[in-house]
DNA sequence: TGTACATCAGTGAACGCGCGTTCACTGATGTAC
DNA sequence: TGTACATCAGTGAACGCGCGTTCACTGATGTAC
């Protein structure tokens, strides 16, 4: 098991990101090890260190990538047609809300233990940020075309910056209570809530 | 340094479950070791298995201590005087934004990532549920408050939930993000939407 | 094109560190007579 | 009440474990002639 090619190397890097950022995900990153994810790709830790400085280079990358990921299929979402303004706020929080796979859950939620945490130098909490910071003016663009005129509507924002924070709590209290009666009924009542805006 | 009395054993034994809670909610679980916590109440590690039989017995009763003391603050909100019902809906939410020294972060943020982890047995975990779902119901019945007649409104109660969920997420973008201009037009969002409850 | 050497992705074992937990021991407190 | 013994809160050092990281080594790939 000699030198692989650079063409190999780099798929192998690629790799790692990815299965990084699946497990990160799912289990969060301070419950992964780099043994971990390595093993799961059948190399041993050692190969780790030929792609990456540290752990945290690579949790710089998978958050950046899981942000990507997500942000992706937040656009898919926003580009279907709507027939009214209430069905067109309702889809995105539907979608955020819908139960998912552990290892497509939301990065915000997924990597915020990490980042509070004083484990995280500054690369990956600037990584977090500006994840985060994307997704929700990406939110809050959808939002707006709710409204049928273009100009901006500073009531719209709120009421759109009220939900984002309404959808993200109620699926930041889901990955920490699992499920509960009281929780399914806030998160109906976030979903109706987005239905209704006009 | 012998046997202490039973009557300064129990003392000490309430220290550790005080100054833990303190420093859980300020540092966060997994980021505070027993050490940490014995050496701050100038006693040695060993000490702590005479009180506790392990240290996530110590995060249950240290959980349940934490919630106790936020649900006791959100009882001393509620039972002030208030002239209209959107003050008074207003006035928890205000209270829940209100930055607070790292002491007294919210439990229910604070504790989210030890109860994610694979760390954490069911005690923990049961505890938090409680305390998590404690707090929902404390919030809901104040809001209750702010309608007029006795019966519950179903509708009221809807507005309620998703105020909850808008101000816990609110809080926990705020933990993990820390400051940003976004975040705190956010904040002040779900603030007014909270005071034009009627 | 073929040959000789340099490079470097991947190996596998080891290191250092912090953590939760254990343990033999100490000596003041508690208890039995 | 005083004495003799048992109890057990607290000590301080050690243990085992998993983790991030390092390192000498291997041998196929890449490169220079």
């Amino acid at each position: 098991m000699g030198r692989s090619s650079y063409e190999q190397a780099a798929k192998n890097r690629e790799k790692i990101v990815e299965t990084a950022s699946r497990l990160f995900r799912a289990q969060g990153v301070d419950n992964v090890s780099v043994s971990d994810i390595m093993t799961e790709l059948g190399m041993t830790t050692g190969a780790f260190y030929k792609h990456f400085e540290s752990k945290d280079a690579l949790v710089q990358e998978a958050f950046a990538f899981s942000f990507r990921q997500s942000g992706a299929a937040w656009g898919r979402v926003s580009e279907r047609k709507f027939d009214d303004p209430g069905e067109r706020s309702a889809a995105i929080v539907n979608y955020y809300l819908q139960k998912k796979p552990p290892a497509q859950t939301c990065p915000m939620i997924a990597f915020a233990p990490h980042v509070c945490s004083e484990a995280s130098d500054g690369l990956s909490t600037e990584a977090y940020r500006e994840g985060t910071e994307g997704l929700f003016r990406q939110f809050v663009d959808h939002m707006r075309k709710s409204r049928p005129s273009d100009e901006a509507d500073s009531a719209t924002d709120q009421t759109a910056q009220v939900l984002f924070a309404a959808m993200v709590g109620a699926n930041f209290l889901a990955q920490a209570m699992g499920d509960a009666k009281w929780l399914r009924s806030v998160q109906d009542a976030v979903r109706e809530e987005a239905a209704l805006t006009e």
